[in-house]
DNA sequence: CTGTTCATGTAAGAAGTTACATGATTTG
DNA sequence: CAAATCATGTAACTTCTTACATGAACAG
């Protein structure tokens, strides 16, 4: 048993997925990614822009003639193909990949043995981080809201669980740190 | 300007962490780290081992003759220049990489063009999955609790906020799963 | 004596980042 | 016209996972 979507990553989900609402070139998709899906799923143009091409080799996206200015530029759209492939995806039950990389968090973890002004240093680092995630997410939130009607709410659902997430993280380690103090 | 340190990757930061309180075989490692710092940073045999043995032959880690039953295991117990590179990288301010890739997430932002009961299936898996989450963690803690004699509190303290976030996370999932019922 | 757990390792490959190269277009 | 931004792409590299191989020790 093997379709189209065997040969897709994730990263081609996030390309389907906002290419479903409106044609896109690399360079807007990663712009708009930046302020959105960045938070849980990174992209980088190494990997844009072969999997757009791969896309329309499979016949999920095509190319369209755009430009701005005079220049061209490579937009793509989704082709019905695409619609469905992305359809497939979202229906398909499967456990679903969930992981976190905490440079930080990992630091603070063996933090003990090297003393309380180490840990509070890590501690502080920690929160800066924390409160710079916050401030740039709740930044889109005004963006994210007016979008809603477009298409649905899952966007700023998404982005409010984010914010919450965050939220939640920083008062913990302004606890630890009143611990420490 | 280049250290000891420069080629080490987190991953070695990792093992010297849990060889810092006492030798290891990295079969251990890996049963310890698996309820521990999994949650925020995963490692496998696959780095495991090759990285031990990079660490004994920079003279940060020492292979030490260790036996279980009649059988030799490669346990590994850390140096005093191990020692040294671990304070230092954990005494270096620097950024510090946070990731996060969350497949589910990634659905459910694209899930609105697909209908609600697409969204409601998302929700639900993605509910199991914090509630399992979360019960794993809380089955560790009486033991992160017991241990906190030997090295001080921050594995506990780590543990008690990844839990804190899981139950944030969950909350947001059961508040989207209301609103669209 | 058979299946399970303990234990160590390697090879291949997937996934993703970084750095670089290139050049057009716009802004001051 | 110079600097910044727009825009597309590739190659090399890093990191990490998966699958496989091997065999000892132990439990029933």
């Amino acid at each position: 048993m093997s379709s189209a979507n065997d040969q897709l990553t994730n990263t081609s989900f996030v390309l389907l997925g906002f290419l479903d609402s409106h044609p896109h070139s690399g360079y807007d998709i990663k712009r708009i990614a930046d302020h959105s899906t960045r938070f849980f799923w990174q992209i980088s143009y190494g990997q844009i822009y072969p999997d757009l091409k791969r896309l329309a080799g499979l016949g999920l996206a095509a190319e369209q003639a755009g430009s701005r200015g005079g220049r061209t530029r490579n937009v793509y759209r989704i082709t019905a193909k695409g619609r469905q492939a992305l359809r497939a995806w979202l229906q398909q039950t499967h456990p679903g990949s969930f992981e976190m990389r905490d440079e930080l968090l990992l630091k603070l973890f063996f933090s003990d043995s090297a003393g309380p002004n180490v840990k509070r240093a890590i501690l502080k680092q920690m929160r800066l981080r924390e409160e710079a995630a916050i401030a740039e997410l709740k930044s889109v939130e005004p963006h994210a809201r007016g979008q809603g009607v477009g298409h649905g709410p899952a966007r700023l659902e998404v982005l409010m669980g984010g914010i919450k997430l965050h939220e939640t993280y920083l008062n913990h380690l302004k606890d630890l740190e009143k611990n420490l103090a």
